[in-house]
DNA sequence: AATCATAAAATTGTATACAATCATTGTGGT
DNA sequence: ACCACAATGATTGTATACAATTTTATGATT
């Protein structure tokens, strides 16, 4: 058997904390205090800050001087930026990914598909969640542009922050059938149908959000919690 | 008179090396050494790794493990995706930037022209490169769109590595009426004009770059230090 | 009882110390 | 002269110690 590795690298933590981000294990606002993870992982805090560093700057994290690392809170304006953004760059990474599909690649997808499935059924809506975004990660892997798919991976990564953040209630987050026709146009290397299926995906997953501007914070707590109920 | 700061961060430490960066002060390969920077700033090393790693994650810097940080050397594919992605974007959002335009933005666009005249005129290459590289990032803040923006900005970035690595000799790299006409359309709210340019101005920048696949890399230094000049 | 001031505890920020790894040079052998 | 190998020096990686700041707790005062 492998020797097992002892050795742990600051990415990895940062990994590691961020899949717990995008399983909404940890809910934005939630602190990350550097002494409970360096003894979560067994490492120095040096270790944890260079991890927590990376995460900052990826804003998976938002690092206040002197007070801390939190889970980021992406206001309403980053959220429809961050969408808008998805919108702009994946349909065209679907259709170039159609172009370079191989059986190989569509039977991969074809593996994840069926694990976000199998976490859906199970209820798992954290894991279905993370399995979710790793296939659009995935498609735009195959599109054979690692700037952009990078880009990419960042925009999916603060969108589980957006759905943790302004979920409509009894939405359905993954409907099933969006990526399962978004692989057969891929398998088919229909690239224009692709990019259009990409398109409404991006719409439906926007839909399932609110993203409207709150009525007011209310300004005192008292106006809200004024009459004794009498 | 202000009090003079005597503390300095890892985030500025971070800037000065990616300005020192754009403007070819440092070129692609140099060795950045943890003693020799945190000798310059005046800090412990530590902040310099933090700086490093930051950059690092700009691509800006190479980190290889137990040798050091390395300032970047994008490949041919890197620079071809780099300019794809800009390509992508900064036309699309010049369109944007272009509605969003006011007196004030025109004005600080000028001056930021003008500033890139002055140093061509003096002939410091090197800050007219950065002040080109700002001018594309001002635009791209004007559009509102800050996610995007940061994408720009990280794009912008490493094309001046790239054109440190593939410029074409004696190739003219800021056709001075490029970001005048520019600035034009802008000025004007012509969207669609401001769209077009920024796209054909992009055109002309890998224009004045040599992506061609290199014949090979001569296998051996014997090969082209052979002769003895005799 | 509420508010403010102050003190104690906990947490983050930075520097330093030590360990591990890599690069270089020097030595000996073929 | 050339290669292998070992010792040395330099550099990076990690942990720990100390300083600075924030947070929490405590107590006095109105």
């Amino acid at each position: 058997m492998p020797a097992l590795k002892t050795t742990i690298t600051a990415l990895e933590i940062g990994k590691a904390i961020a899949k717990a981000i995008h399983e909404h294990k940890v809910l934005p606002g939630t602190k990350l205090g550097e002494d409970e993870l360096s003894e979560i992982y067994g490492v120095s805090r040096t270790l944890v800050r260079s991890a927590l560093q990376g995460l900052s700057h990826e804003q998976l994290v938002d690092i206040q001087p002197n007070r801390g690392a939190f889970v980021s809170k992406p206001s309403l304006r980053e959220a429809r930026e961050i969408f808008e953004a998805r919108a702009l760059l994946e349909p065209r990474t679907a259709r170039s990914a159609a172009l370079r599909m191989t059986k190989e690649s569509a039977r991969r997808l074809q593996t994840h598909i069926d694990d976000e499935h199998e976490a859906l059924a199970q209820n798992d809506i954290g894991k279905a969640l993370w399995l979710s975004g790793v296939f659009h990660i995935e498609i735009s892997k195959l599109a054979d542009q690692a700037t952009i798919g990078r880009f990419i991976e960042s925009l999916i990564a603060r969108s589980s922050l957006i759905i943790a953040l302004y979920r409509k209630r009894d939405s359905a987050l993954c409907e099933k059938h969006a990526h399962h026709a978004l692989l057969e146009a891929l398998s088919q290397k229909d690239g224009a149908r692709a990019e259009e299926l990409m398109q409404s995906h991006l719409v439906d997953l926007v839909s399932a959000l609110d993203l409207r501007e709150k009525v007011s914070n209310p300004t005192k707590l008292k106006d809200v919690l004024g009459g004794l109920g009498a």
